[in-house]
DNA sequence: CCCATTTCAAGAGCAGTGCTCTCGAAAATG
DNA sequence: CATTTTCGAGAGCACTGCTCTTGAAATGGG
């Protein structure tokens, strides 16, 4: 029952794994998870579909398994994206990691849906989930913490109600920053996501037309949300 | 071939129809858009499944029926909560439907999903909807230029890209309104759905634990980019 | 090296789904 | 009253997720 590699038969193991998630990942981004088949998968796979259940238990663990992987690959878009300015100001990290998530909720509208839509599967995520889907988050805590350390940030106070809270956070992963500068992170963070599903899910339709230039006006507004611009 | 009413033959039509969606609507507030099945409503009704199809042509006709009553409870929701306080400043005004607005989807998590998560038919919503959807978008708009009128509200200067697009927007709904102001709102009005759904899908887990302060923290710093408090 | 154990694909099958078609009864219309 | 329209019921098709059993491999210990 070991589950390390054996050999050749967990070298294959890992490699139809692979392969099923691949074409599972490709009917997703096509059709959308509603319409995602187990027996399809396996029928474009030549197998049948029987077979699938000895890699997944349940159509509901495949669908995990993508969700995990969609947060890796906007992690990972993010991340590149962001590293390519990694020597620049903090503004501009801060939109550019911004963009990089709008990009790619564009492109992978489908998965976008999958993390940031309606929790598909059971209820709450499984904690394999919570690392991965916490990359973007950290990344633009780092942003805001690196100006804070840089040079101050200004932002408005913090109701008292709220200064125990935000140390919590705080306390976890950035404790040199302000407690109000935390609390705004989180807002930002969230309001981000906002913005992104709006456009994805078609409700900018007849709304905003030049969504890249609103989209670049409204990042700016949060940048100063968290005091990484002028005085606030 | 009248849709007129031709008597109790239309009464009964419209009898038959609102059970169906009365029963949809509790399999989807019970088990999510996802499990709703069209054979399940119609044995709970106690008729055979193919009657059904007199009464909505197709599974995603039913679904886009509850997306339209849905947009239309939330709107409901949020404007007798505002309605309340409809004599109160502008602050408390924006306040009580911000919280309106959580409420309502913390109340119909699938509900919400649906109409704020992925849109699960077709990929663009029927123009329909598009009247139902935007009654939640006209009340924070009629609260922001209430306040513009009372006293006027400052905002941060709107770059010259966007001058045109924040004219076509106000232009149809509140050409009194300032162009920063009108931009700032249409940001604020995506952001608030961002800070609800983050809530209601779970993302603020192991994040956030009182969020019912954090929130009204967040729409107080929402109230201030639209100009509503202080200066700034 | 051989034999017992585990791993896996295949097939049949079950319960459920959305949806279509036909048929006969009932209501509405001329 | 006769005719047209409306509607419920049933059978049936193609599809789904999932389970169980069967037989063939590959694996590993004696």
């Amino acid at each position: 029952m070991s589950s390390a590699t054996s050999g050749a038969r967990a070298r294959a193991r890992v490699e139809v794994t692979a392969a099923i998630k691949d074409e599972a990942r490709r009917q997703l981004a096509a059709d959308g998870a509603a319409k995602l088949s187990l027996r399809a998968v396996a029928r474009e796979l030549g197998m049948v579909s029987s077979a699938l259940y000895r890699y997944f238990p349940s159509r509901d663990d495949l669908l995990t398994a993508l969700i995990i992987d969609a947060y890796d690959s906007l992690g990972a878009a993010v991340e590149e994206a962001h590293a390519e300015v990694a020597a620049a100001g903090p503004v501009r990290r801060w939109t550019v990691a911004c963009e990089a998530v709008r990009s790619w909720g564009l492109d992978h509208p489908h998965e976008y849906a999958l993390i940031y839509g309606s929790p598909v599967p059971g209820y709450s995520a499984p904690v394999t989930t919570i690392q991965a889907a916490a990359r973007v988050g950290l990344l633009l805590v780092g942003i805001v913490r690196d100006a804070h350390r840089g040079r101050g940030v200004a932002v408005r106070p913090l109701p008292d109600t709220l200064r125990a809270e935000a140390e919590r956070i705080g306390g976890d992963l950035a404790p040199d920053l302000p407690p109000a500068v935390t609390m705004a992170l989180v807002a930002a963070w969230a309001q981000l996501f906002g913005l992104v599903g709006f456009e994805v899910f078609g409700q900018f339709n007849r709304v905003v037309e030049d969504r890249s230039a609103f989209f670049s006006y409204a990042i700016t507004q949060l940048a100063h949300s968290v005091g990484l611009l002028g005085q606030e």
